[in-house]
RNA sequence: GCGCCCGUAGCCCAGUGGAUAAGGCAUCAGCCUCCGAAGCUGAAAAUCGCUGGUUCGAUUCCAGUCGGGCGUACCA
């Protein structure tokens, strides 16, 4: 709609200049606004106020010029009828303040919306303004060393909703998760299982605090060694062996078969054995409680692949022949500061060993070799010191800047009851995702991570988000869709309609019963749907979803709360029917880009 | 020290060049014989941290400053 104003004032313009009322055809960059205030109208343009200094003319002035040559351009702009100067799609035109246009359309020119909306269902608010470029996003991708926590889950919140509103709003886009797979923390994972499997077999040891502390490494020790002191008996039975605990390797028999002697090899073995078993069994856990979050991903991509394959080699190869890779006291250096870091770092240690920078300069090279036009990573706030040298490797490596976004997700504060509760990684107390997601649900979860925007720290109360009132917006909104449903189901009852899916069949040549404020109000925040996903893909902002159907749901909720749909005349019934039932539709594809359910019943 | 993010009503937060700064919580006063009260209506509550600058116009952009969070490795 906005489009359609748009146009409507350039060829009012260019008009303006054909009739020599205007000096210049110069069309500047406008806006088109919808005013804060209902009595500025339903849209709003500054191009008189911007076009003064271009015309050396007062606005005021260039918006009478363009007021009359949009009420004279019949044939471009909208017919005329006999009394109120304009029918059609525009009712009426002012000029107000320094000399905004503003401008007010006729009801019938918000009515096709609710057959746009039924016609296109799930589809509604798609658009293609990314013209099928290839994204990629990468989000939570944490290391495989212990359960994901609330941290992760607002990273994978933001993650998922980005990814689903890029898709919806044209990008081809894949969701990945980066494997740190490899390195020292893997084993320092391998370590600490396997000095926890050495304790349950009676050895002292004192537990190093550099190992991971946490109880799930207890876990992981004591069911190696269940397996390991099992396995004669479970040879003899093979079917008694819980091969459900193994479900994490595509071969358990395997792994059996490897932890069987295990406490023959030398530790270095063991460890490694450890390690493998240890990262994968919690690499499943991390897949488990993402799904239960309901996020999915298209790839999961193993750091560890990129060395087995040479392209960490590879990549340092061939910054080395374009000369942005240097050696000084025997390490290797990336020119990050000729790129705009704040010095250089090693990308190979003295020692010979890769730094962990090294594979990220190989993967994110990597990903744009894969054909990606555009990658966007999903860091946690406290990475973002490392935008500076990506960005680096992402220029070095030849391509540009600007298709590489880093979205940083300020830090959670998890309370209960106002409280916070502590979390101690050191420790290896926390509270995982999983657990909370078990607590409060995943939609309140998602919803109230999803709530404002990640540049702002967020306090994520686990009393509150357990509410189940007003405290609670998920409610709010998904109130709004279960009460639609049970208002139509009411009508199906009744035999106004035949079916839900019924009511644009007698409904929509009934239209123009709906006039009441609240209605066209209404209609007017479904049509501008678009234009929000549009607003939040280009702003890598998932929160305008959020904020617009709080909007939504609100105008609703007063809607119905003033006016009966179900009424004794059926045309208006059936008109508002149709309303309501596009409402359902849009609160539905709102909610599903956030990752959220519109539930039937609550 | 340097870098990034945030400072908007008692509390939480939206808005990011425009016309009277939007919601929610909490407070107060109302609304269910009536389609789902997990809802609605009304009242009260903000010198948009502070100081300059750019602009016809700044909560929004720039500089400085104060306050809070995070980060500043040949760690991962």
């Amino acid at each position: 709609m906005k489009n359609v104003i748009k146009n409507i004032v350039i060829n009012a313009a260019q008009l303006a200049f054909q009739k020599g009322l205007l000096q210049s055809d110069v069309i500047p960059d406008m806006e088109i606004e919808a005013p804060r205030h209902e009595n500025h109208g339903d849209f709003s343009t500054n191009f008189a106020m911007i076009s003064a200094s271009i015309q050396k003319m007062a606005p005021r002035k260039i918006a009478e010029i363009i007021k009359s040559c949009i009420e004279d351009n019949i044939n471009n702009c909208y017919p005329k009828d006999g009394n109120s100067g304009c029918s059609g799609i525009i009712a009426k035109i002012e000029i107000a303040g320094p000399g905004f246009i503003n401008f007010f359309l006729a009801p019938t020119a918000w009515y096709p919306f609710i057959q746009k909306i039924h016609n296109q269902g799930k589809d509604f608010g798609r658009s293609n303004i990314g013209h099928g470029k290839k994204v990629q996003v990468e989000f939570v991708s944490a290391n495989p060393t212990g359960p994901l926590h609330i941290g992760h889950g607002r990273g994978a919140a933001v993650g998922d909703a980005v990814g689903n509103i890029l898709a919806f709003s044209g990008f081809d886009v894949q969701k990945e998760y980066y494997i740190n797979d490899s390195g020292r923390q893997i084993r320092t994972l391998g370590r600490s299982v396997w000095l926890r499997l050495c304790q349950l077999v009676g050895k002292e040891i004192d537990f190093p605090e550099d190992c991971y502390q946490g109880d799930y490494i207890q876990d992981i020790a004591k069911e190696i060694n269940d397996l390991v002191t099992k396995k004669p008996f479970d040879l003899a039975n093979p079917e008694s062996v819980n091969t459900a605990e193994l479900s994490n390797t595509d071969d358990a028999e395997t792994h059996l078969k490897m932890l069987g002697n295990l406490f023959d090899k030398t530790e270095a073995e063991a460890i490694d054995i450890c390690a493998k078993y240890a990262a994968d069994k919690i690499l499943q856990g991390i897949k488990d409680d993402l799904y239960d979050f309901g996020v999915e991903f298209d790839r999961w991509f193993s750091e560890q692949s990129l060395y087995d394959s040479g392209k960490v080699q590879d990549a340092i190869k061939k910054f080395q022949a374009r000369d942005v890779i240097y050696e000084k006291d025997g390490a290797l250096w990336f020119k990050t500061e000729s790129f705009g870091d704040e010095k250089d770092r090693v990308v190979v240690r003295n020692n010979g060993l890769t730094t962990y920078f090294a594979s990220d300069i190989a993967y994110h090279t990597e990903k744009f070799d894969r054909g990606f036009d555009r990658v966007i990573d999903v860091w946690g706030a406290d990475h973002h010191g490392y935008i500076n040298r990506i960005n680096a490797a992402i220029e070095a490596s030849g391509r540009k800047r600007e298709q590489f976004d880093v979205i940083l997700v300020q830090l959670v504060n998890l309370l209960r009851g106002g409280q916070p509760v502590a979390m101690s990684t050191r420790s290896g107390e926390f509270v995982t995702l999983k657990e909370i997601v078990d607590e409060v649900g995943k939609d309140a979860a998602r919803f109230i991570f999803l709530s404002r925007s990640y540049d702002s720290g967020l306090d994520f109360d686990l009393e509150v988000a357990k509410q189940q009132t007003a405290d609670n917006p998920v409610y709010y909104v998904q109130y709004v869709h279960a009460r639609i449903t049970g208002i139509v189901a009411k009508a199906c009852e009744q035999g106004v309609i035949l079916a839900p899916e019924d009511v644009m069949v007698k409904g929509a040549s009934n239209l123009e019963h709906l006039v009441e404020p609240e209605e066209l109000k209404l209609i007017k925040i479904l049509a501008s749907f678009t234009e929000v996903v549009e607003k939040s893909a280009l702003a890598l902002h998932p929160h305008l979803i959020f904020t617009y159907l709080m909007l939504l749901a609100s105008a609703f909720h007063g809607y119905y709360n003033k006016h009966k749909v179900i009424t004794e005349h059926q045309d208006l019934t059936l008109a508002r029917l149709c309303l309501i039932s596009s409402v359902k539709k849009v609160i539905h594809n709102g909610l599903t880009l956030l990752g959220v359910s519109a539930p039937e019943r609550m």
